[in-house]
DNA sequence: GGAGAATGTTGATTCAGGTCAAGGTGGCGG
DNA sequence: CCGCCACCTTGACCTGAATCAACATTCTCC
């Protein structure tokens, strides 16, 4: 059971055990990354990643976001796919080569049971995502995609949570699987319903988190990020 | 590499290594399991089974079917959601107790990287099940739910595939996020064009399967399928 | 600061899919 | 054989989201 760190105290913690050394790494928004094997650890120390796929005729689907913390699992290999690392927003990364080390699954297995639990907590997310898309309506979908940003990514002010969206509208549509003047619609429903305040376009504030959540019938993938809730990881999961 | 085998074969095989026994179980078609822990290896050997979740509210979305030869691997451990895994059909099932061989990643870490192939295979067939609900439409869903059961399922005769469809239309539309009124209409579509044929609600005939396949602007997860498309998984995917 | 581009908002209209309802079909037990 | 029940199909209608279009706002770069 792990303690919830900074990613960068805990990554580099892993890195100089094997002697490696991390590499930082700036893109800018709609920048690609090329699928990250498995010799390289990368995780997100500021801005927006996002894995997604395109399908021939240009439609977009983002299977995951990425915030400052997570891990890079874009384990979706492909096959025939077109599926991409793109940062949504000018982010940084933090770059480690597993090469020297050799295999991944090192002598005590430390490093593969952290990457089994990140695998883990990519496929509850993809999951609850699954549900979202198939089972949700628009306003579930983005009441749950506002109070999910807010708790990854939110500050906590007197006021309530305060949240930087550094996503366009489109984005988010290829998120949720709407499309962006629907996005916009039902901002403005939520703005409304004085369940969000926009500050701007970009920037929002959730006086009432509970409440905003209880709009849509499904938890946040919470469990994707770092540290979070490893408890209940324990029930289905694997690695003694 | 592994060559593709029966799933009996293989099963058994890992069990009489550990000199487990393997349990057969028999399910009713609405039957529930509990969750298989990691101490427990369960494969399909007949029927249908499905990863199903439970909204609040009585929705349901089915997150991915098992078909006969594939390994269960329900590892979206829930925390708050109602995961369930369950029998469209009459099933029988292959359990293997590991308990007695300890720990899942043995001396040679054959069994381990099963598990994560299975994994990975898992999370690319959620990944393409993700892309289907948030960009497909019913027509494309249900072209490619049809060639995926066909491929899965299908036994070929001189008249082309023929597959069994062993759930209704409402488990159909809960997998595909429609409902079973439209799933029915969408069906008669398919007949019409002549993309397959129904001989009975529960049966039907694909004479040509590129066709099919050709109206959903994606591949079908086969890689899901015991040994289908290993070398896909080296790209991107781990151990050593 | 100003021109142009990119992004966001809102309205009018269309359309795919959902909802409700009415039969139709097949299996099964008495 | 009959009646029940679960499932499937089809129709009529409604609704939520997509589309198309106009305009507002913000950002960028000169």
């Amino acid at each position: 059971m792990v303690a919830r760190r900074s990613c960068e105290t805990r990554v580099c913690g892993i890195a100089t055990d094997d002697g490696t050394r991390p590499r930082q790494r700036s893109l800018q928004r709609g920048e690609l990354l090329e699928l990250p094997s498995c010799r390289r650890l990368l995780t997100v120390l500021d801005g927006l990643m996002a894995l997604s796929t395109w399908l021939p005729d240009g439609r977009r689907q983002i299977l995951c976001l990425y915030t400052p913390g997570d891990l890079l699992c874009p384990m979706v290999s492909a096959g025939e796919m077109d599926v991409r690392v793109e940062a949504l927003a000018p982010s940084r990364l933090c770059e480690i080569d597993l090469g020297a080390s050799g295999s991944m699954v090192g002598e005590d297995g430390a490093l593969a049971a952290e990457l089994f639990r990140t695998l883990h907590s990519q496929m509850v997310g993809v999951s609850v995502h699954l549900v979202t898309l198939g089972r949700l309506d628009g306003m579930e979908r983005v009441c749950l995609f506002l109070a999910d940003m807010a708790r990854r990514t939110g500050r906590r002010t007197p006021g309530g949570w305060r949240v930087h969206l550094p996503l366009n509208r489109e984005d988010i549509a290829d998120y949720l699987g709407l499309n962006a003047e629907t996005v916009s619609r039902i901002f403005s429903r939520v703005k409304k319903g004085g369940l969000a305040t926009f500050l701007s376009p970009t920037e929002y504030l959730v006086q009432d988190l509970e409440a905003l959540q209880g709009r849509a019938p499904v938890v946040p993938p919470e469990a994707l990020r770092w540290g979070g809730r490893a408890d209940s990881l324990e029930a289905s999961s694997c690695p003694a």
